[in-house]
DNA sequence: AAGCGACACAACCGCCAGGCA
DNA sequence: GTGCCTGGCGGTTGTGTCGCT
């Protein structure tokens, strides 16, 4: 049985107070970053080190950015999604002043839908075969982006619908059928090395650098997308 | 005004990989 | 080589807010 990371009985849990928070700059402020296990009791707070780790990095941080999305920042979580796939952490690092956490919830609450919306399977950035099918049979010929909350709806319900989790092999059987291309996504995918030093370290090149050599021998359906 | 559902986001949980003794 | 510790990651849950009925 694995040991609980901290004594979860003498921990707090839950939103963070301002006191809290303000204890917890203060003591990385002063020693730095590292030994999250334990910072809690050094610093003073009733806190799992690994919750005040979180703290620090998806909200304390001063180098944050916060705030909405731009269009770009949008555009490159969808290229690097549709590249990487989950990998919220290497996305992130593409991002100045985002955290994988921010990215995650972003794609979660924002560019699924959005890609639903589009007509584009989130999972593997491909025309979803259901809607195609669903256009078929109602005589919408290409997705757009505007649309009535109805018209919103009725894709999302299809891509939560029970085969859902069958949307891997569906992927999969999409790789010889050509009307599984994006209608108009523009992803140019051009992968350059990350200009700001701040974003990517050396060791998250050579982890992005594998998944890219994978995909490129996988001859991964992804690949389609950047012509 | 109250109830309700959808949404957005912060936080937690469990697992994994790397470092080290 | 092995086991433990720690940091990090991705998935999931909890909760507050907003808009609609």
């Amino acid at each position: 049985m694995r040991k609980p990371c901290c004594d979860k009985q003498d921990t707090n849990k839950g939103a963070w107070s301002k006191q809290e928070d303000q204890k917890l700059i203060d003591y990385i402020q002063t020693h730095g970053e590292g030994g999250w296990r334990s910072l809690p009791q050094a610093a003073g707070l009733l806190r799992c080190g690994k919750s005040c780790r979180l703290r620090w990095i998806n909200y304390l941080r001063p180098d944050l950015k916060r705030g909405n999305f731009a269009e770009d920042e949008e555009d490159l979580i969808i290229k690097l999604h549709a590249l990487l796939g989950n990998r919220w952490s290497l996305i992130a690092g593409r991002l100045p002043g985002r955290t994988d956490n921010e990215v995650k919830n972003y794609w979660n609450s924002h560019l699924r839908r959005k890609l639903i919306k589009m007509g584009v399977d989130p999972n593997n950035h491909r025309m979803s075969r259901t809607l195609l099918s669903y256009q078929h049979h109602h005589g919408i010929t290409s997705a757009t982006s505007s649309g009535s909350k109805s018209q919103e709806s009725q894709p999302s319900q299809i891509a939560k619908s029970p085969g859902e989790n069958d949307q891997l092999s569906d992927a999969a059987s999409c790789l010889d059928d050509d009307t599984c291309a994006l209608p108009d996504l523009n992803l140019d995918l051009t992968m350059t090395v990350p200009s700001s030093p701040n974003s990517a370290s050396e060791k998250q090149r050579s982890e992005e650098s594998k998944v890219l050599r994978g995909t490129q021998n996988a001859a991964s359906p992804t690949l389609l997308l950047f012509n």
